[in-house]
DNA sequence: TACGTTCTTTTGACATGTCACAGAGACCTG
DNA sequence: CAGGTCTCTGTGACATGTCAAAAGAACGTA
């Protein structure tokens, strides 16, 4: 049996207060956004669509991209689809495959709700960091999200 | 009409590596803690009810400190009592109020998960922070989750 | 080509969170 | 002290996520 090597002050009090930011920070951005008429998962998923040219993805690729499970893009596609935000069709050269594209409708929606959360990210976030801190910030964070899962 | 000021190219960088470290850590922290026989709500709650003499919250106070709604956690409280995790009583000073209070099951599972949980965060986070970065860090979360809701 | 294996999406059952509201108790004021 | 109002918890309807499994298509090989 070896000792638990609990945490020391300075860890503990850093630990306690990324945790606060962890649920916070989304939480707010979340407010924001639905204030706007979209959930964060579906700008998310606008968004991510319309990176590419022809706004047009494959499920599998999209969820790898996202990094979310495809069971729940899947479930997601089929709610925004419902809501003519998306459309899906299968995949010519993939009979299992499934295509995704933006509609119209779906990118004037993200075309409008973007300002606003642009806005949000930085009354929320970026204008309360220095240069410096930004790219401490950068640095830790590429670390950390980068470890093995 | 104002244009809209995006992000520059430090701004974008950081903000995406930041999102990134929002998804990942507390999903690979939840999953860690999952294989221990908890969820990261169970053990929060757990966790939070234990730091109190007497293990005991009243709800409202409890709500309040995890920053949770009330209805998240009667909801939530309800499926940790049924699996013998926490108790709840009426409050005998407030007809309205409900007292809740670990019971031992409850307290004997929270120290079987700590000591792997402990462990799960020093590996994914905080062996890999320098204690500058772990300053800094604790600042930025700081400033960032106590700006106003 | 025929077979078994692997891959891909979708679906259903279930866990969890949000929102609005019901019901009961506490509080305030004339 | 009576009536209206506020506060508190619990509940029901619904949105969203996870997991396991179904159904069909592609692939590799004898």
């Amino acid at each position: 049996m070896t000792e638990t090597r609990w945490l020391d002050a300075d860890e503990e009090r850093s630990w306690r207060a990324l945790r606060r930011l962890l649920t916070a920070l989304p939480a707010r951005l979340g407010r924001d956004l639905t204030a706007l008429g979209l959930s964060s998962t579906d700008y998310e998923v606008l968004s991510t669509l319309s990176e590419r040219d022809g706004w047009r993805w494959g499920l599998k690729d999209l969820a790898r991209k996202m990094e979310w499970s495809r069971s729940r893009l899947s479930h997601h596609a089929a709610r925004m689809e419902a809501r003519g935000l998306i459309e899906r069709e299968p995949d010519p050269d993939d009979g299992r495959g499934s295509i995704y594209h933006l509609t119209d409708a779906g990118f004037r929606t993200l075309e409008a709700a973007a300002p606003g959360h642009l806005d949000s990210v930085r009354r929320r976030l970026l204008d309360h960091l220095s240069r410096d801190e930004l790219a401490v910030l950068e640095r830790i964070s590429t670390r950390i999200a980068d470890l093995p899962d």
